[in-house]
DNA sequence: CCCCAGGCAGTTA
DNA sequence: TAACTGCCTGGG
């Protein structure tokens, strides 16, 4: 993929971008730390890093970052290295649903995120809402994590260490809104303590193998353990089925209901290597459209 | 007031 | 292994 960047002080431009869209991908449901700003623009916390993102016309400005990060972590974290123009075509192929679904996500890119928050944030996101599940992580970082500065008048934090979270006691974590899933973050903090490398190391893993680890983690179910896999485990046929894409298969390819074993696999054999990205169109698509909801 | 929200764990049969 | 049930909590 070739990129026309152009580096300033402390700016990097992508002039022409293709397949960008940050309301696309900072609203389709992958990621909880990542809030709109006045001047419409998006300011984000990853590696304990804060940047701010910016569409211009057909271009793209990312603020508060500069040369080395940019190519170090930025390029990756974006996922700038993937053509997500062959990735539509393929999924949409025959397939008017999934043209609806990519027309209307067309900016979405798949943010390779870090496995420890990611693992955490999906834990908190079981029978939950976005708002929430924000919110929650929002009241750990702040509490615990990293005092990073001051961004677009407002202070920014890290997300917390597993180290910080596994010392933290039942009520401090529910104290951040994490109701009963505050003793699944705790076990699942020390049990990364326990095995600090484990979690990157799965990454090698083929699926399988790495969704059963996944599960081995308390508060990790079959749903979450897919978000895990396509959002930081680069399983990109990966498939999660939350009631919102349950909802949308039904009503849109099945006309009846399904269970979400047989949705899954459905996905698999018609998506295949790709299945990820199909999700995360629908579900953008199911929601903002409110489609198949009763 | 009830219902639901990007489910999971624990218990039964 | 499938079916049930309770669960923090805030908004509709």
């Amino acid at each position: 993929m070739y990129l026309d960047v152009d580096y300033k002080d402390n700016k990097v431009m992508i002039k022409d971008i293709k397949n960008f869209e940050p309301q696309h991908i900072f609203e389709c449901g992958q990621c909880f730390r990542w809030d709109k700003e006045e001047d419409g623009s998006f300011t984000g916390i990853a590696y304990n890093k804060v940047v701010n993102v910016k569409k211009i016309g057909a271009d793209v400005v990312f603020r508060n970052t500069a040369k080395e990060d940019f190519i170090n972590i930025w390029t990756k974290y974006f996922d700038l290295g993937t053509d997500y123009s062959h990735i539509k075509d393929r999924i949409s192929q025959n397939d008017k649903v999934m043209q609806q679904a990519v027309a209307f996500g067309r900016g979405i890119r798949i943010l390779k995120q870090e496995p420890w928050e990611t693992l955490i944030s999906f834990i908190i996101s079981s029978n939950n809402n976005i708002p929430r599940i924000k919110r929650s992580i929002e009241l750990l970082a702040e509490g615990y994590g990293e005092y990073l500065g001051e961004f677009y008048g407002k202070k920014r934090y890290g997300f917390p260490s597993a180290e910080i979270l596994s010392n933290l006691s039942i009520e401090e974590l529910k104290a951040c809104n994490t109701g009963y899933r505050a003793s699944y973050i705790k076990n699942t903090a020390s049990m990364v303590v326990e095995a600090p490398t484990a979690l990157e190391e799965l990454k090698g893993l083929e699926i399988e193998a790495c969704q059963q680890k996944l599960l081995g983690y308390q508060g990790v179910g079959p749903k979450v353990a897919h978000c895990i896999l396509f959002f930081c485990m680069e399983k990109m046929e990966a498939f999660p089925v939350d009631i919102w894409v349950k909802r949308v298969m039904e009503h849109l390819y099945f006309h009846k209901e399904i269970p979400p074993k047989v949705i899954q696999q459905f996905a698999s054999e018609k998506f295949g290597e790709y299945a990820g990205f199909a999700q995360q169109y629908l579900f953008y698509y199911a929601r903002e459209s409110a489609i198949g909801k009763k």
